[in-house]
DNA sequence: CTAATTTGTAAACGGCCATGACGAAATAGT
DNA sequence: ACTATTTCGTCATGGCCGTTTACAAATTAG
């Protein structure tokens, strides 16, 4: 009944595994289908010199990849170089698939990506959750979910697990809602409320955010952080290649930053938090509009329009942002600095005023700011590539299920 | 002639090593070193339910590092419970040592300690460092570490590494000193400066301070934020039992940090930071006191003795330290704060500003503050212990050295 | 067309942990 | 006191796994 007790979150290399020689097997299969994934298609000798294990050692490794579905062969290379040419493997297109979804504010989607990090099927559904209670939302997401899951079967690839992204926060057992202000939902279990027949992780759409970006941004560093405001202003901190959680799970609460200690109230307790400045709703406010539906595309056109009202709101907004990230880049020191969800759109009229406050307040060169090119589909991405990514760090498990 | 590349960073039983049957094998080894040195003396059969290996398989592994002088047979157990007493094995007191070393403002110190942890050596200078250009510094600071070395060798310890504790910011190399404001030093290569003979390591102390909790504290968890203001205020971030350091190493400058946006300027170029607030320099000027020797002590005395003007010049800066600390927790969600350093003397007047600061702006209970019970001794000793751990991560390397 | 190079596989080898059995040393029960 | 039981450490055996070595296959260089 209950699922296998699915550890999707440690990422790099299946770690964690016992240091007996099966689980040195085990990391070995691993290596192999991260070094093919991240490579493209590769022959055994190049897996080999990637990974550091002998051309034998890895043949047989390759041999039982080939033989449980995981990887392909895709026949001879066309030559190029002196020597026999290698014969190219891939990850497969076929058999185990991540399913991701998203609880949005405004919408429900659903889709599912292939070990080569192709999406291969997907479902939406648009229209308010705000205020819904948990258990209709769940069963209209369940019902997408099996679409999804119907779809990719018909192609041939099987569910080997669901990874939900929800707008709040979510404790560390990866499974309940400890808190989602807009959708006004409080310690709500997902484990009882989804389709029980494949492993489920839940978490916060920053940070799946985050790792999308990590996985699939263009030129994203290992060390970096992810700012996205969807509703808070929440970040995704990435050390070192994996994500910073916090004892809680609570990390990355960028909005309750105190950027003015003696501001206006926040409903968290404190003063001048950053949200006070740079959240959705202050913003809105600054920028005398009124709440509706999608209201970040609004803010957009209106910025775009010339609206100077809404574009000094927003010159604000980047400075507190500023102001904030100071502190944390202070604290953190990361590569760079990445704007994704609703402020990916915003960042034309956010980034001038942001990292002009960035630079006055750093001593050496001030940390790079860029914009996610994921968008809005960050988190769902990222959702779905976390349970592709589970798969890649630990094959063995997963053909178990076979 | 230049030492190995020894990484003793990395802390954990010894990853990084290749996933070949070898690599299995050092590991293994590490594991049964961190079992003994962690559960006190064990037996072979104790070691192996700790980690989860055969007797058998413990047995040849206890072996071997009975052989190259790193555990030692202690004899049998006293019974107690039914079957055979078990053979006490315990890490050996003679052997490798990890030297540490501190060059502080006002003093330098050297300390050798076993790998049971014990400081078996100690050696100091007294005396202001200020101004002093590196190279007569450091050709003291070598005649300490020569004579700490002799200490232990007439012991039967031999070093396994040097590893310096440096009032600045360190490079990711680990042997540059990029800034030491206090010293006024500027990228000075210590590894061009002090002894080859065994690997060298260079690290701020407010790392080693936090190491040291993490290693040597009597409740510390894998999570946490050490705060030590000894000159600037910096801060450790402990992340799951290891040290956060950012990409270029800078990271933990809780001191920049800014307070309030637009207060006074500070020397990083910012405005408001913390260290305005709540710096050395800047409380000693609120409470009306002179630039001087054993400055903190100063402090403690008068706020001890009742001036009050002392009194609220640490009030304030510990609701500085508050303001800055919330940003700090928002984003790390760590599990305590611990004061160390100069910080830990002035605890008393400090922490309930501090505490009432954090109270007032955390939703949930608040992250508990406690002091650090190694006060200033923590760098030091978090250096020498960082060397200790070195060679736990890896025994089969120390024994390469043999 | 030959020499050189590279790939993939097969067989022998060696290292390492698991398994199972055994003697040793203690306790518990009679 | 004596036996049964439990636990510890070790040894021999076996299986797993990566390495080494050798070799055939497939390509380029000359």
């Amino acid at each position: 009944m209950s699922a296998p007790p699915h550890e999707a979150r440690p990422t790099g290399p299946g770690r964690a595994l016992p240091d007996t020689q099966q689980g040195m097997r085990r990391r070995n299969l691993a290596r192999v289908m991260h070094a093919v994934s991240a490579e493209g298609p590769l022959s055994r000798a190049a897996v080999a010199s990637h990974i550091g294990l002998t051309r034998a050692a890895v043949s047989t490794l390759v041999d039982e990849l080939i033989r449980t579905g995981l990887l392909e062969e895709l026949g001879p290379e066309r030559p190029g170089r002196v020597g026999r040419p290698g014969s190219a493997l891939a990850v497969s297109g076929r058999g185990p698939a991540g399913i991701g979804a998203e609880i949005g504010v405004d919408h429900l989607a659903v889709c599912a990506v292939d070990l080569r990090g192709e999406v291969r099927a997907r479902a939406v559904r648009h229209g308010t959750n705000r205020g819904r209670a948990p258990e209709p939302v769940l069963r209209e997401l369940t019902g997408l979910v099996r679409r999804v899951v119907a779809d990719g079967e018909r192609e041939g690839l099987w569910p080997a697990g669901l990874a939900v992204a929800v707008p709040g926060l979510v404790g560390r057992d990866a499974r309940t809602v400890v808190r989602a202000p807009n959708l006004d939902w409080h310690d709500v279990d997902l484990g009882t409320l989804l389709p029980g027949e494949f492993p489920l992780t839940v978490d916060n759409e920053a940070n799946f955010g985050g790792l999308a970006e990590l996985w699939l941004g263009v030129e994203t560093p290992r060390d970096f952080l992810h700012v996205s405001a969807e509703i808070g202003i929440g970040a995704a901190l990435v050390v070192d290649g994996s994500l910073l959680r916090g004892t809680r799970g609570f990390a990355g609460e960028l909005g309750h930053v105190p950027v003015h200690p003696d501001g206006p109230d926040c409903v968290c307790g404190s003063r001048g938090c950053l949200e006070q400045y740079a959240g959705e709703e202050a913003v809105l406010r600054a920028a005398g509009l009124e709440l509706g539906e999608d209201r970040v595309g609004l803010l957009a056109r209106r910025a775009a329009d010339g609206d100077e009202r809404v574009r000094r709101a927003l010159r604000e907004a980047g400075t507190a942002l500023g102001v904030a990230l100071t502190g944390a880049l202070n604290l953190l020191d990361p590569e760079a600095v990445v704007l994704g969800g609703a402020l990916a759109g915003l960042a034309p009229w956010l980034l001038p005023s942001l990292e002009s406050e960035l630079a006055r307040r750093t001593a050496g060169p001030p940390c790079p700011v860029s914009v996610s090119r994921l968008g809005p589909e960050g988190p769902l991405l990222g959702a779905a590539h976390s349970v592709v990514r589970a798969v890649l760090d630990d094959p063995a498990g997963v053909a178990g299920r076979l």
